[in-house]
Order: C-alpha cells, then structure tokens, then sequence
DNA sequence: CCGCCGAATGCTTTCGTTTGCAATCGAAAC
DNA sequence: GTTTCGATTGCAAACGAAAGCATTCGGCGG
C-alpha cells in the first residue's frame, strides 16, 4: 500500500512536518543533520512525496498533454519517441490523447485543463479550427507542432509551401516536365502549402502540373489513390505529400508493371527511418524531427517562463535524400 | 486563466461550496433547482472541477501508467492507438513513460507512484528483472500486455510456445525440412519461447532446426542477421520471430538476389498493418492485439475492484495470414 | 558573560475538493 | 394546524503537502 505520507515521516523521525517538507523541496533551508535525519525515516517507510497533492500549494504539475491524431503513420512513433524521451529529460510527464475518434474537441482541451497541464504539444498537421487558441485561450502554454503559422499560437515545423517548391525544382531539375502532387486530406494544411509552393515552382520553371488528394496520410490511400492516376494519363512524376503515401504509390506502380524510377519518378517528403530501409529506399524531403521536436520543447517552457510573449513561429529547413526512386541528375 | 475554483462558484450562485461540490459529483443529493442554479454560474464562470485536487480526497486519479520500450517498432503504434482510445473509453488517462533510455527501472516506479497512477499497463516483451513485480509490490494494478506468464502478475498476450509450433508446423506442412528461427534479443522471452516451441514442433515432425539472434526487434537488425546467414549454407525456410525482423529478413533476401518464397521462405509473428501492405506482403502469424489489448484493461479494472485476487493469465489463440513469403501447401 | 544576527525549526494557514454529520426544509398524513 | 420523516442543505474537518511568520538555536565579537 502506497499510503506513507508526510506526517508518518515526521513522527518517525520526530520532528515537524515541515521540517520534513523542507528536506524534500530544493533549496530550502535544512540543516545536514536534520536532512540526513528526516532521509532516513523516509527511506525506512518508504516515503517519496506525493505530486498530486504538492501540485496544489505549488500551481506545478509537470504535467504536458501530447495530442495527436495521426495513430496511422509510423512516422509519428519517431516522434513520439523523441518526445516522450525530451520531456523526461526535462521532468516532464506527458498525457498522451489520442484525438482520432473524439467528435467534440472541447472535452480534450476540459479534460486536460481539469488535470492542470501546465503545457500542451499538438503533434499533428490536421486539426479542427480554433484547437489551438482554445487551450491559449485557457491559460495553458500551447505549441502546435507540424503545423501552419498562424500569428496566434506558438508553431514549430518545417515551410510547406518552400519544402513544395524543392520537391517541383528537384523534379524538374532531373528532367521531368510533366509533374504531379499527390497529397493527403484535402483540408490539411500541409496538404495545401505543400501543393501551393509545388504548383507555383514548376510552373516557374515551365513544368506541367496537375494535382489530386488521396484521402488521408495512408498507405492504402497512397495506393488507392496512384492505382487511379496511372488508370488514365499520368504524369511523368510525382510528389507525394508524405512517405506513407509514397510507399503506397510506389506500391501502386510496381503492381502496375512500372519501373521506378525509370518509367515513373517519385518524391516523398518527412525521411521517415522506413524511407531508408533498403527494400523501399524512397527519395524523399528529408523533415528535421529532431530539431522540430525540441523546438516545440523550448518554445513550450520558454512560455512557461514568459506566459505574455508574442506568438513565435520556428521553421527548420529541409534538405533532399536522393535515394532510389527519382532518376539520377 | 484558469483560476476559477469552486469557491468562486458557490459564492456567485449564493450557496454552500458543499452544493457545488455535490453538484458535479455522480449520485449526489442534490434538488433540481439547486443543480440548475449551480450549473447556470458555473457556465458564466467557466468552472469545471480540478481533479487532482478532488483526487487528494477521493484517492481516485483515473491515470494510468503506460510504460513501453518499443518506440522502433510500428506495430506499437496500433497498439498505442487501441490502448489510448479503449483507456479513453473508460474515463482513464494514459500517462506515457518511455523506458528505452532508463538506465533506473526502480525511477520509474517511484515516478508513476508519485503521480498516484492507479494501474499500470506494461506493453513489452523485454523488461528488466522485477519490474512489474515491483509495482504488485508498490500496490498499483499492474498488468503485462505481450510478457511470459509469471504467477506473479497479471499477463495478456498470446501462447508464444504454441505460436513458435504453429511456425514450425506450417513450414514443415508446406514441405521445408531444414528450417531456421531467428529472434530478436535473445533474452526476450518471446525470443526465448518462440524458439522453444518452433524446435521442439520442428524436431517432431523430422525437421532440421538451427537458429539464431539478431540483437533487437528491428529492420536493421533483421537485415543484417539474414545477410550473415545467407554468407553461410541457409536454411530453406525462417521463422523470424517478429514482423519486423522479417521485412529486414525479405529485404535481405531481395539484395542477395534470391526468390521469396521460391528460393527462400519466410514466415513473420504479428500481422503488423505494414505486413500486408502489397509490396511487402508477409505470411505471418497474427497476433490478435485488440483482445490482447482490450483484455489488459479489463484485467487492470478488474484489479482495481479486487486488489487482493490471485494474478490471473489471459492468452489469446493466434492463427495464419497466408501471402507472399511461403510457398502455397 | 552579554548582546547580536543569521540560520534552523516549528506553527499554522492554505491549496481545491469531498464527505460525515447535524440542521433545515417541505410535503404528506393526521 | 401539528407531526413526522425523507430529501436537501450547510458546516467543518479532512486529504497531503508548501510556505509565511514567529520562534529558537548557535556562534561570534565585544
């Protein structure tokens, strides 16, 4: 039983409760003696201080909500990974919620309030209007991760529409002239930016371009969605909007008969390890996780420090891994 | 900000704090009109009760630990995705502890105790000495989703001797005679309880059996073991311990130009989502993680009614997903 | 030996909520 | 108009811990 509280310490050693306290909450004023004293009872019963309760006096909970509905794309592991790992790392606990089936958006940004979060990290691109501002708006640090800049919450990530434009310029680059963007949710953000800077760039450079949404960040709607295209005329490459779909366009292509990259050129766009493995070996944009990851991190608890500032934004470039599927220059 | 508090609500409704409090917890006595004019200042206030503060008196938190070292290998992130969404389902709140970097098991203990977690719900195969006994001990509800059956805790998973045999019966069926295992980590005990039942069935029906260990449930580990047997007389057929090992294995195979499952057979344990993608493609065994999932919370809620009930072991049967990596019977 | 002062310690209130207990209310039965 | 009794309500004491304030301690200079 986990029931061993403050006061069982104090009588045991026999001193005051607050004294016992003070042992337990840095820098505080303790002598060596009564500290060693206080340690001792305390590894006797078994104590170590209740957070809950302390969180109380001390408006601190540690706690941060990580939000995400993107439960289909195995990138999102790596980024969890990374998170769960940099909050420890800064003593902070993460409440995981899991956005994907929850109807009224509301009820997470109450339910996270009434367990006193201090922060909250949205990973996730795709997220119904005005999420982000509700938890501002409740007085909790708030900072969307993989998101769109809006001036009115704290956003850390990558520049869609520029990361669009490299993937029309390395397309073109290697020759291709008639592109294509397959994207993702058609109300994404990402889906939207990347599409715009794609569009704009090939265009520039004289590139035919045409585009079309699969419905979700999925393999399956990779694949649903390629099978389509090379149904009628196709282009001569394409961007898709992320590697999971990447692989399931790939996946459409080989079924099809086509050789990638010789008959069909394609680029993805996030580096996930999976792009890498030697049976996929996808080109793709290669997305700074690491660096975005600790960016929401820093973002968050410098809000915590300085609740008032302005809204910041931090983008990180992205760069090209040439890999097997777009022709060599 | 978030600093509106039952008091303040009490006084604006002009009542107790008591009827507040009655108000917003279930089966309390409480008028109609009471309710009514409790609910109406509560709306103009934006109240809703901090629940770690009700915690401290109700010892009641709703948190659960969810502890996991498996942050490389997707297949938990389906099961991140049933877990979060059936924990939600119940009015529990997963608090994530990711234990690949923890040098310190014993700090995790202490941690989800501090935080007054109520279960704990281990998803792994591979975790330090007493790690679970350790929360039995610290009186927590814990149970062990995918671990080898102790008598000590409660474990929900699968019969991984009896999957090892299913592996081995069915490349003996398909006509392989000299078989291979290859594991993950050899001190997994499904590592460890797959290989028991895969040689002993195997041996049985007549079959050459060897073995071995890439050191971890990866695709990098999985690569490089098979590109290191292949270098060496191979055997005709293997059962790689986990999904993920085996596309590791399948891309290994692919690179030193051998056919699957003509020249070599492949059968994998999971039936990951990624294992039918079409391009990869595995014959694998499923593991049913919805009921090994779901079942893990109901033995934690089972618990929390009856803390004192002996540790109970639920296993779940698994069957074949016949596709591309064996030969057909 | 006395006075002084900073460091240690203890007392008590407070954080936001629930809940046992006693007081009050209201309506039905007389 | 009384009684009576169950349903509501308020009062006050917890829950486990932090921290302001006042008190005591200990060592120093004089």
């Amino acid at each position: 039983m986990t029931g061993v509280t403050l006061s069982d310490v104090a009588q045991r050693a026999g001193v005051s409760r607050a004294a016992v306290s003070r042992t337990f909450t840095a820098g505080a004023s303790v002598s060596a003696k009564m500290r060693a004293r206080v340690e001792a009872a305390a590894r006797d019963l078994g104590y170590s201080p209740n957070l809950l309760a302390r969180s109380l006096t001390t408006r601190k909970t540690q706690l941060v909500g990580l939000v995400s509905n993107n439960f289909q794309n195995p990138v999102f592991l790596q980024i969890f990974d990374l998170l769960t790992k940099g909050l420890q790392d800064r003593g902070l606990r993460p409440l995981l919620v899991n956005l994907s089936d929850e109807t009224d958006p509301a009820r997470s940004v109450q339910l996270l309030r009434q367990y006193s979060v201090e922060g909250v990290i949205l990973a996730t691109s795709h997220l119904p209007q005005g999420f982000a501002s509700a938890f501002r708006d409740a007085g909790v640090a708030v900072v969307h991760a993989f998101g769109r800049p809006t001036g009115q919450t704290d956003v850390v990530g990558i520049d869609n529409v520029a990361a669009g434009e490299m993937a029309a310029q390395t397309l073109m680059a290697r020759g291709y002239r008639h592109v294509g963007f397959m994207g993702g949710p058609e109300q994404a953000s990402t889906t939207q930016d990347r599409l715009a800077g794609f569009a704009a760039a090939a265009q520039a450079l004289g590139g035919v371009v045409s585009h079309s949404f699969a419905g979700a960040y999925s393999f399956e709607a990779g694949r649903g969605e390629m099978a389509r295209l090379l149904s009628g005329p196709r282009a001569e490459a394409y961007f898709c909007a992320d590697d999971v779909l990447t692989i399931g366009a790939l996946s459409a292509a080989q079924a099809a008969g086509l050789r990638v990259p010789d008959d069909l050129g394609l680029i993805g766009l996030n580096d996930m390890a999976m792009a890498g493995w030697a049976n996929i070996n996808l080109t793709t944009i290669h997305q700074p996780f690491d660096a975005i990851v600790r960016g929401a991190m820093d973002l968050m608890q410098d809000r915590f420090a300085n609740p008032d500032r302005a809204p910041q934004t931090r983008l990180f470039p992205c760069h090209i891994v040439d890999r097997g599927t777009l022709r060599p220059l």
